[in-house]
DNA sequence: TGAATAGTGTCTATAAGACAATATCCC
DNA sequence: GGGATATTGTCTTATAGACACTATTCA
């Protein structure tokens, strides 16, 4: 929709439930400037996966509320800033990244879920590769990986935890173990359709390399022979002619991603 | 992510796409709270189908800007009101309706989308009934039902075009366009996974209606035996017993949506 | 009886899972 | 050669599409 300041639809504290019957003439003349609005902000997700599991950048919060917790990289929007802009730009900032798949979530509004005023959230996740996700970890004090864990099956959908090294866990922030749910059911549902497993390996990688990565997200084992075919058959895959080097077994040859879509 | 009045990330106008290098020591001491904020607000696309075309309700506008230009039902945010209620009491005082299956669907947000100021949408989509969708229609002074065709196949996206009685076309406002389109994709995408073919039908229908339902979605015919087959395996539907009346031919058994699941 | 759609049964094509056999590397 | 994984090929099973046939209602 879009701002009517001069004349039509519009809300005001105090009539969220107002029955219909009459509600339409007030609204009609109401003027939505006059009232205080919510902050915008942006959550990103970065995920990755390695040893079986997915992983989440998080950021220490060092300020109440929540202090102690850890959140996901996020940041308020600019006023003249487009939303994935802002999205990149948090990864930019908290993690030096910079290029990556990213693709909105969900928008989280709860009143209550910042306990200092009201602030919406518009959710992002990203994906990366092990290699720069390493990276990314250790580029700042304050930042931490937690490899995430699903404590659900399919697309069922609900909050995951978050567990540091040596299996410490990681309380999370706000209602940020919901959005990283969110991110985890998203993959999951698109992992069938979308080119979005490629997104966590490099440039090159082999099949076996390919269906870790798919049984990581989808968090149940895959058959070899018919992953191996659906994926050869989706178009999505390039033979390399490179093969693979100092394995103690007979070397698989190299793929790499054929299109550029990131739907 | 969160209000960080007392200290944390943030961002402000003008440093939209500021390099990473030096970057976060900024961030770190940014009060946002300074800055003015973006509108928020959200916007419905109200669909039903009818005449194997979906169809969508919408708003004339009476002011600039996009006067005589047709908008989705929508409205502002209050500052103690979840989304979801926006939207539900956004197609209540509009529309008339309420109870309907009502799901996030996007967050639009780029700057220029209204040409006035900066006004995020989030945008929901809603189902109902042909027979309730009429009455809404006809409910008040300003309001219109446009057929949607979708010049794409699939779940390419896109946006759509809105055609009034005797195919005259409605011209959207804003970006509705995109918006009604990705109301589509969205539900061609959940057809085959989720029980959303029996929010556009009565309580109880017949199997051929529902296959019309999924063809009016998706855009292409269906296989009659196989959609039988996979509707009843689905566990979705419920024989009533009863059978359709008043027909030149044998009779069809009614059935009725089996579970409450809204996902 | 005829027109029209409902509903059942069977056959075929396609894709996934299971499994066997062979290939290729390092030790 | 032995161990390990890659790659190919074949067989089986589940599901979707196609089609034939019977059932039931109203005109």
């Amino acid at each position: 929709m879009a701002v009517r300041r001069s004349g039509r639809a519009g809300q005001g504290p105090g009539v969220a439930q107002a029955q219909a019957t009459g509600e339409a003439a007030f609204l009609e003349a109401y003027d939505p400037g006059r009232f205080e609005r919510p902050s915008v902000a942006v959550d990103v997700a970065l995920l990755s996966a390695a040893g079986g599991a997915l992983h989440a950048l998080v950021v220490r919060r060092d300020e109440h509320p929540a202090r102690g917790r850890w959140a996901l990289p996020g940041g308020f929007v600019g006023l003249e800033e487009p939303l994935e802009v802002a999205a990149g730009r948090v990864l930019a900032s908290k993690a030096g990244l910079s290029g990556l798949f990213v693709e909105q979530l969900f928008t989280f509004g709860d009143p209550g879920r910042d306990p200092r005023t009201r602030v919406i959230s518009v959710a992002y996740y990203a994906l990366v590769d092990q290699a720069r996700f390493g990276d990314a970890a250790s580029r700042a004090e304050g930042l931490a990986v937690g490899r995430l864990v699903v404590p659900w099956e399919g697309e069922t959908g609900g909050p995951v935890e978050l567990r540091g090294p040596g299996e410490r866990a990681l309380p999370l922030a706000f209602d940020h173990a919901e959005i990283l749910g969110m991110a985890v059911k998203r993959l999951r549902g698109k992992l069938d359709y979308a080119p979005i497993g490629f997104q966590l390996l490099p440039p090159s990688f082999t099949l076996l390399e390919l269906q870790r990565v798919h049984e990581t997200i989808s968090g149940r084992p895959l058959n070899k022979d018919s992953f191996r075919r659906r994926m050869l058959a989706s178009g999505w895959l390039e033979a390399t002619g490179e093969r693979q080097a100092e394995v103690d077994h007979r070397p698989a040859e190299r793929y790499r991603f054929a299109r550029r879509s990131a739907t």
